[in-house]
DNA sequence: AGTTAGCACTCCTCATCGTTGAGTGCTAAT
DNA sequence: ATTAGCACTCAACGATGAGGAGTGCTAACT
C-alpha cells in the first residue's frame, strides 16, 4: 500500500477514535501536515473505500474505519512497538493479600479504572496449576470433600460421592500419598496420565488411589472470566441503543464465548487482539478484545485485558494493558516466592 | 379511600402494567364493567392525583401510577391472598446437586426465566451457618487454610497468617476440638462469643485453640448476592437510555446496595417488596425489588427474588415467586437430609 | 501524471409549522 | 352524583425548506 495513503488512513482512524463521527476529507486535509487538498485526499479515500479499508454510513458522509482497517492499524501499532525495552513494573502492594484471586481482581479493577472501558481477567487455569497439597476429609457416608491447594496459592475444593467411602484414617493416607508422589505436578496431568503409573501398583493404598483421585482430581481446564466494569459500556455512543448493549451483556453473563477467546488468547504469550468480526461470539461483534498474558517467566497463568468498542483507543489502551500485565505478573511472582 | 377509586385505581395500574403507556380516562371508562362514563373517570382521577397516587407527564397526557400507588397496590394484593393454602411445591430434581449453590443458582435461573425480569438470590449468611467440620491446613511456615463445612453443605475457606503457628498435629486437635465443642452452633456465635467459654482452661491446647479460632471463624455476617438475567433489563422501555442503565448496572457491580436490601428482607420470613424510592440504594430508585425468604422450617437461609422496573406485572411475579421460593426451601431441606 | 480548484449533487440535520388526536378541566344540564 | 359538551393543552407526526458537510467528477494547473 501507497506509504502516503496509510499515513491518511492513520490519521482518519486517529480522527475518527477521538469523535466517533464519520471522519471528511477537508478535516484529514486541516488536521495534517501533509499540505494535501481536500481534493486529493478524496482521492486517496476513494481508493481505501474500494479496498475495504473505509466505508460510508450514507453517499454523502464521512468515511468510517472497517474492522480490516483496526488490524491493519494494530498489526503496525505492535509492529513498530520499541523493543521491549521495559523495565519491570512494580506493583506497589496496598495491603498484603490472602488470595491470589484478590490481587488479580485488584489488578483488573485498576485497568478498567485507568481506561475507563470494561475489564477482562481470566484466571489460572486449575488444570494447569501444579499441585501443592490435597486433602480428603469425608462429610458423610458417601461423599469426600476434597480441597486442593495450588503452588500458586489457589485453593479449590469439591465434593465427591464414592459408592463405598473409605475411613478418614484412610482418606488421610490416600491424600498424602498422592502428595508425596505429584507434588508439582499440574493437576491435569495427573487426572490424564500420571495416576496410570499406580496400575502396576497391587496395594491397597494405590488402588484406592486411583480410584480417589480419578474423582478428586477432575477439575476445570479453563481459567474462569471475571468481569470488571461492565457498566462502562453503557458510556460509549455505539451503545447507544438496547438492543446493541443486550448483545454485550448476554456475552457477559453466559460467559463461555469470551472463555473460548481469553484461553485462547493465553495458549501463547504478548498481546493479543480480536477485532469486532473476528471474534467469534455472536455478541461481540461490534467489540474488540485486548487482552496480554500474565503469569512467571516460565508459564503463563491467565490473561489481563479489556474489552471495548471496536473504535477503542488502541495505543492508550495497549499501553495500559501491557503495563497492567507486567505489575500483575511481579505480584503473582511475588505472591508465590513469599508463600513457599 | 372511596371503594370505586380504588376499583378505578386498579384499573389503571394494571392497564399501565400491561402497556407501559399513560393511561386515558375514556380507556378506563370502556373497558371496564363499572359503565362510568369518562368523565366521571376523570373527577377520580383528579382526586386521585391530588393524594399522590397518580401522575401526569404533562397536562394532556393520560396518568401514570406513582411507587405509592404501586405500594397500596401490593398491599392490598398481599392482603387478600388466599389463606396460604399451599400445598408445598416439588422440585423435580432434575440431576443431583454437589453443592447447595448449585441448587441455589439453578433456582434463581429458572425464576429469571418464567419472568423475564432479573433474578436475585441471597445465598445463605455464612455467619449464621451451622458449624459441621472444621479443618486447618498448614500450607506455609505462618499460614493456615481453613476449611469450613457448615451442616448446610457449604464449604468456605479462608486462608490466615498466624505469628507462629502449630504443628500440623496439633492443628488436628485444635480442630477436632472446635468441632468437638461447637458442633452444631452458628459460625458467628462462635466467633462473637462461645469461644471465650475456653478462656478459664489454661491447657495448651484451648489456649491454640481460642487464639486460632478467633481469626479461623471469622467469616462474613452477610449472604452473597447472585444476580442472574442482568441482561433482561434492556428489554424494558423504562431502561431506553444508557443513563438509566447505567445507574442499575452499577448497583450489580458493586452489590453493596442489593445486599443490604436482600440482607435486611431476609430477616422475617414470606414476602418482601420495595418499590422504586424504598430502594436504600442511589441507582435502583426506578426499580422495584420483590423477594421471599427461603430455607427450613425453623430457620430462614436466605432469599430468591427478583429486580425490575416499578412498572412490573406484581401479580404475575408475585405468584412466580412464592411457587420458587416453596420449590427451593423443599429441595434445601432435601439437600440437608440427604447430606447427613 | 499527479494535484487541485470548481461545481453539481447527495443527503443528513435541524428548525419551523401546521395538523392531528388523545387527553384534560370546567361548566351546565340531567 | 353523573354526564354531555366544549374549549384548551400538548406530544407526536409529517411535510417543507434552508443549511451544511461531504462526495465525485471534470478540467485546469504544475
Amino acid at each position: 500500500m501507497d506509504p502516503r495513503a496509510e499515513q491518511i488512513l492513520d490519521h482518519i482512524i486517529e480522527q475518527y477514535i477521538q469523535t466517533a463521527e464519520p471522519v471528511g476529507s477537508r478535516a484529514i486535509s486541516k488536521l495534517t501536515e501533509l499540505n494535501l487538498s481536500a481534493a486529493t485526499i478524496r482521492n486517496v479515500m476513494s481508493d481505501l473505500t474500494e479496498v475495504g479499508m473505509l466505508s460510508q454510513p450514507h453517499t454523502s458522509a464521512g468515511r468510517v474505519p472497517t474492522d480490516r482497517a483496526y488490524r491493519y492499524y494494530v498489526d503496525k501499532l505492535q509492529k513498530n512497538k520499541p523493543e521491549e525495552t521495559i523495565q519491570d513494573e512494580v506493583w506497589p502492594a496496598k495491603r498484603p493479600y490472602e488470595r491470589l484471586e484478590d490481587l488479580l481482581y485488584e489488578a483488573a479493577q485498576e485497568l478498567t479504572e485507568e481506561t475507563h472501558c470494561t475489564g477482562l481477567l481470566l484466571s489460572p487455569r486449575p488444570a494447569s496449576s501444579k499441585l501443592n497439597r490435597v486433602e480428603l476429609i469425608g462429610i458423610s457416608g458417601t461423599q469426600v470433600l476434597v480441597v486442593l491447594v495450588t503452588q500458586a496459592g489457589m485453593v479449590k475444593n469439591r465434593i465427591i460421592t464414592l459408592k463405598e467411602c473409605p475411613e478418614q484414617e484412610d482418606l488421610n493416607l490416600v491424600a498424602s500419598k498422592l502428595c508425596e508422589l505429584f507434588l508439582g505436578h499440574a493437576i491435569g496431568d495427573i487426572h490424564e496420565g500420571l495416576l496410570e503409573t499406580l496400575a502396576g501398583k497391587t496395594d491397597r493404598l494405590s488402588a484406592h488411589a486411583i480410584r480417589i483421585g480419578k474423582k478428586a482430581l477432575e477439575i476445570e481446564t479453563s481459567g474462569e472470566v471475571y468481569i470488571s466494569g461492565g457498566a462502562n459500556l453503557c458510556g460509549f455512543p455505539e451503545f447507544n441503543n438496547q438492543a446493541s448493549l443486550k448483545k454485550v451483556y448476554q456475552e457477559f453473563e453466559d460467559k463461555r464465548g469470551l472463555s473460548r477467546i481469553l484461553n485462547e488468547m493465553t495458549r501463547s504469550a504478548g498481546l493479543h487482539v480480536t477485532i469486532g468480526s473476528e471474534n467469534q461470539a455472536a455478541g461481540l461483534e461490534s467489540c474488540s478484545i485486548l487482552a496480554r498474558t500474565y503469569g512467571t517467566t516460565n508459564s503463563l497463568l491467565g490473561s489481563i485485558g479489556i474489552i471495548g468498542p471496536t473504535r477503542i483507543d488502541y495505543p492508550k489502551v495497549i499501553k495500559a494493558i501491557d503495563r497492567s500485565s507486567r505489575k500483575l505478573s511481579y505480584a503473582v511472582d511475588h505472591f508465590l516466592n513469599s508463600n513457599t
